[in-house]
Parts: structure tokens; C-alpha cells; sequence
RNA sequence: GGCUCGGUAGCUCAGCUGGUUAGAGCGUGGGAUUCAUAACCCCAAGGUCGGGAGUUCAAGUCUCCCCCGAGCCA
């Protein structure tokens, strides 16, 4: 079985926000979770590129809309290449073998007989991509989310049957943890409970599209195009554009992970074109929530708006990831506050973690001949700490199974401070200068050693830079969590994750400190 | 307008089916220590749990009303 999970194809409308980053972020943690506990993961991420807004947005930047949209996408790439992001697939709407999915899937769906035409009549909103019901009365209506002035539209299109999937949805969003978090689903259900209606998917006279076939003229919507790319993607490069195909490379996908004002797209309309087309609906939509910064919404009319390629320049991707996984609850809204990251990062992963390897190594290899100290009971697995490595082990997996990462990255710290602590009571510092103590501070550093060997795997799905860095210096080899990893080998990780592993008599190498503090900075 | 979810220490939040002095992290103040990245460890102060009424032997925890904030739908 393939782990599939997805990020959103991210709309090509502007450069890549914190958002998208927060996003694809969480989703590499997932994969990496995922491929380290020995999954075939398919992680895919990618640009959604048509529509009326695209085709806009590139005329008036005066560029054509695939020249708009090479330059945005690059963007991403390159800033996915740059955090390191472990993404397998980068799909973008306008390959050639998207066009030849999204007709074998509308063709499967005409077939099933849920295509008919009607007449769309209405306001719509160009920014959204959205006819708006609401705006009935008044004479310029604008849009509640963009303040931008709505477009009369009466046209006829094509629609898709969704009122047929009433049941069949009502079923798939009353499963346990289709729609995540639970909180989530309400809304959905309400939604639903209303009364499922057909919704038009294609547009006329809209050139910055796919065309439908048989239908002149006719151009998909994108969001009925844009969700395709989830299945265009399990193609693997060689592959022939074949809808089966690319089903078989790695459908149904285990999660979408989306932002939540897009739950809806997910949760319903998109799970109906799958059962119309006769396939399998994701397993799982999970939505997150938004990021504000101090309190405030992002906005570029604030001018408060941080680019995540500026916070990787200046804090590096460890200190971010951190943060993000670490402080706020996926699922729920989170505020990011400058001062806070600093002291989080500052605390957790250079004053607590680092810290911790820094002094034991430097311990051990002045009184150890720069080695791993040797053990008596250091490596039994009652010792305290061997006790404290297996309940963060225990609550790291569970927590990233659930995508819960704040619990996992709590968990690894906890450790790290237990570590921390028991150092402080033992003072081998102090014990060191009777000779007969010897062979406990001994034990004692092993133990730390070990403990630290510990922290530094478990933070390989969310931090893999930090957890190499870590890795080396107690002389082990990195774990592979990247798309290079070999599903086969990388079970190890659970194996590793016992306790005792780390060799005595290996050479420590001089400490360096794994992770800086970060210094404030003047506001921008 | 309908519905949903929040309002708990300076900040971000935990508090399950109601039950001893309401918790954590950060921040702040103090102590201890020197192995270490002025780090680690320990201790402390700080809350009329949005407001009001009610149910109960007992309510942050249940009911009703109100105020404030966010969201979904009309």
C-alpha cells in the first residue's frame, strides 16, 4: 500500500505566503514520519493554474498566462527545494498529461450520466472563483471576502449532478475521521444537511482553461480541474497519461491536508466526482487552521504579511518548523508572535536540546577518552531514563500518526528536559573527582548520551536538519527521511529507537553547538 | 437572521463524564550550581475561570439570559 498524502495545489495567483509553507511544512513532517516507520510515501504538492483569475492576473502584468504561471511556479519549486521539503511529486495543472486525465475523468462522469446543462446566473466573484447567492439585492454588490466588486454572469454551462451524491456523502462525512479535526465537521454537515445542488463545472468563452471535450466553447472550472492534479501526480514520470494508471500508483490518497477554507471543496464536491467517476474517495481531509501574526490577520493592505522565504534566510528552516509544529495546534488557528519564536527556539532547541548534547559530550570525552563512556547500567531499560525515552517514543508516534505534532514535539522535549534534570541531580561534575565514583558518572553519561541519541530521533520527521546535526555528533549516521529513503532500510528507525543503542568506546567528535540561539532582530 | 466554536494567570493555552488549596509552557522575581551555547536545575508571585441568574451538599465544569470575538450558512 502507498501512502499517499497531499498538500493543496497551491493557486498560482501570487508567491508563495506563510500559509502555503505552513502547509507543505507539516505535510513533509507526515512523510518523513510516515517513510521513516517504513511506508511507500507518495508525498505531492504542486500549482493549480487556470482560471479566469490567473488569465487577469497575467495580463496585467502584461506576460501571457503560462508565462505567468512558469514564473510563479518556479517560485515554489525553488522554495520547496529550499526548505528541503521532501515532496515526491510537484504537479502544476498545466501539464500536458493533467489535460488528458481531466478528459478521461470528465468522460467517465458524463457516462455515469451526472453532466447536464443548465444556465448559471449570478454574481461572481473573480477572486474567489465563486458565484456568490447572496448578493441578490443590491446594484454593485462586491464580495465579503475581497471587497472587490462581483461580476454579473448568465450563462448556459455544464453541471455536475452533485444532488445525486446526497447520501453517498452523508455517509462518507459521518465516518470517524474523514473530516479532521472533529471539530471541523460540523460545519460540513450542516452544509450537507441543506441540501446537496448541482454545481456548474465549466465556463464560457474562457480561454486560460482545459476545453471540454464535445463541448466547444467550454472550458473546465478549475476547481473541477485543480483536484485532478492529486491523481495526475501518482503518475510516475514515465508513465502514459492513463487515468487506471495513475489509480493504481497510489489511490485512494490517505489525507489531503488542506487549509480550512477549503474543507468544502474536499470534504464534498470533490469525493462525489470521485464516486461519479467510479473511484475511491480519500480516506481522510484533515484542515488546518490559519496563521495570524501578533494578533493580527496577514494582509497585504496591513503590510504585515511574512514571507517565508525571508524567515528561512533569517532563522533557518529548524528554527521555523520548530515553532509552527511545535507551538500550535494543527488543526487550530495559531498567532505568530515574534517574541515568542525567539524564545521557543532559543529555549527548546539550543538552550534545552542543544545545550544538553553539548555538555554531556564535552563531559564525556574529558574524563571518557573522548568516547561514549562504558556502561553497567546505563543500558538497561529500567533505567529512568531509558523509562523517559520510551514514553516520549510512545507519545512522538502516536502524536504523528494523529498529525498531531505538537504532542510529538513536546514529547521529544520532555525527554531532552528529563535528560536535563537527572544531570542536575546526579552532578557527575562533582562526583567525578572520587575516583571510586567513577564508573556511575560513567553510567550516568551514557545514559544522557543515550537519551540525547534518543531526542535527536525523534525529531528526524520534524526537524531532519537539527536531528542530523545532532546524529553527528554522536558519531551516528543521519537518518534518511527524504525522498531518497529506501522504505526497506528505513524501519531501522524503530529499531534504533531502542533503547541501548549507542556504542560505548565510540569517538565523540569536539562539540559544536547544534543549534544557535537566535538573536532579535529590529523590526523590519 | 440561523447555526457552530471560543472568552481560564502578563502572553499562548490544558482542564475527561460537576467534587480536595484551578494547571502547563513562555515571560517576571528569587535561589542553587559550574559540566555546558550567561546555558541547565529548583522555588515563588500572579487568576472574583467574560457578566448575571439558576440547578446541586458541591460548578471553570450542567441550564437559561446577556456581552465580546471567530467561523459557516442564509
Amino acid at each position: 500500500m502507498t501512502y499517499t498524502l497531499t498538500t493543496p495545489l497551491y493557486y498560482v495567483n501570487d508567491k508563495p505566503h506563510l500559509g502555503s509553507a505552513y502547509t507543505t511544512l507539516a505535510c513533509d513532517a507526515l512523510a518523513r514520519y510516515q517513510r521513516l516507520i517504513g511506508e511507500r510515501v507518495v508525498l505531492v504538492t504542486g500549482c493549480d493554474e487556470h482560471g479566469l483569475k490567473i488569465q487577469r492576473t497575467a495580463e496585467a502584468a502584461g506576460l501571457t498566462p503560462q508565462a505567468h504561471c512558469d514564473a510563479v511556479s518556479a517560485q515554489y519549486q525553488d522554495l520547496w527545494k529550499r526548505w528541503r521539503i521532501s515532496n515526491d511529486r510537484f504537479i502544476r495543472t498545466t501539464d500536458p498529461r493533467h489535460h488528458s486525465l481531466v478528459e478521461q475523468f470528465f468522460r467517465r462522469v458524463e457516462s455515469a450520466g451526472d453532466v447536464v446543462e443548465g444556465r448559471q446566473q449570478g454574481w461572481y466573484c473573480v477572486a474567489c472563483e465563486e458565484f456568490k447567492d447572496d448578493a441578490h439585492e443590491a446594484d454593485d454588490p462586491e464580495c465579503p471576502i475581497h471587497r472587490r466588486p462581483l461580476e454579473w454572469r448568465d450563462e448556459r454551462n455544464l453541471f455536475f449532478r452533485l444532488s445525486r451524491y446526497q447520501g453517498a456523502i452523508e455517509a462518507l462525512i459521518a465516518q470517524p475521521g474523514f473530516i479532521s479535526p472533529a471539530s471541523r465537521r460540523r460545519e460540513v454537515e450542516n452544509f450537507v444537511g441543506q441540501g446537496l445542488r448541482d454545481f456548474s463545472i465549466s465556463r464560457l468563452n474562457l480561454p486560460w482553461g482545459i476545453p471540454v471535450p464535445g463541448h466547444p466553447d467550454h472550458t473546465f472550472y478549475v476547481w473541477f480541474d485543480a483536484l485532478l492534479g492529486y491523481l495526475t501526480a501518482l503518475l510516475e514520470p514515465g508513465d502514459p497519461p492513463d487515468l487506471e494508471l495513475a489509480v493504481s500508483r497510489g489511490w485512494p490518497a490517505r489525507v489531503h491536508v488542506i487549509g480550512k477554507d477549503i474543507l468544502r471543496f474536499h470534504a464534498v464536491y470533490w469525493p462525489a466526482m470521485l464516486l461519479s467517476a467510479g473511484l475511491e474517495p480519500p480516506c481522510q481531509v484533515f484542515g488546518h487552521g490559519f496563521l495570524t501574526r501578533e494578533g493580527q490577520k496577514m494582509g497585504k493592505s496591513l503590510g504585515n504579511v511574512l514571507d517565508p522565504a525571508v524567515l528561512l534566510d533569517q532563522f533557518g528552516a529548524d528554527a521555523v518548523r520548530w515553532y509552527l509544529l511545535r507551538d500550535i495546534a494543527f488543526g487550530e488557528d495559531g498567532d505568530f508572535q515574534q517574541q515568542r519564536f525567539l524564545d521557543l527556539v532559543n529555549n527548546d532547541l539550543a538552550n534545552t536540546i542543544g545545550n544538553l548534547l553539548n555538555r554531556t559530550s564535552s563531559m564525556a570525552r574529558r574524563w571518557f577518552q573522548e568516547s561514549v563512556p562504558p556502561t553497567v547500567e546505563g543500558r538497561s531499560p529500567e533505567h529512568p531514563l531509558a523509562l523517559a525515552a520510551a514514553e516520549a517514543r510512545q507519545l512522538v508516534l502516536e502524536g504523528m500518526a494523529r498529525l498531531d505534532f505538537r504532542q510529538a514535539a513536546e514529547a521529544a522535549l520532555q525527554l531532552a528536559i528529563a535528560a536535563n534534570g537527572f544531570l542536575n541531580t546526579q552532578t557527575p561534575w562533582s562526583r567525578i573527582k572520587q575516583e571510586e565514583e567513577r564508573q556511575s558518572v560513567a553510567d550516568d553519561l551514557y545514559a544522557v548520551l543515550e537519551a540525547s541519541r534518543q531526542v535527536a530521533l525523534l525529531l528526524a520527521p520534524l526537524l531532519p536538519d537539527l536531528s542530523a546535526r545532532m546524529m553527528l555528533q554522536l558519531q551516528q549516521q543521519p537518518l534518511e527521511s527524504g525522498v531518497m529513503a529506501d522504505p526497506a532500510a528505513a524501519a531501522t528507525w524503530l529499531d534504533q529507537l531502542r533503547w541501548g543503542g549507542l556504542l560505548s568506546g565510540l569517538e565523540l567528535p569536539q562539540p559544536e553547538p547544534v543549534m544557535a540561539r537566535l538573536e532579535p532582530i529590529p523590526s523590519p
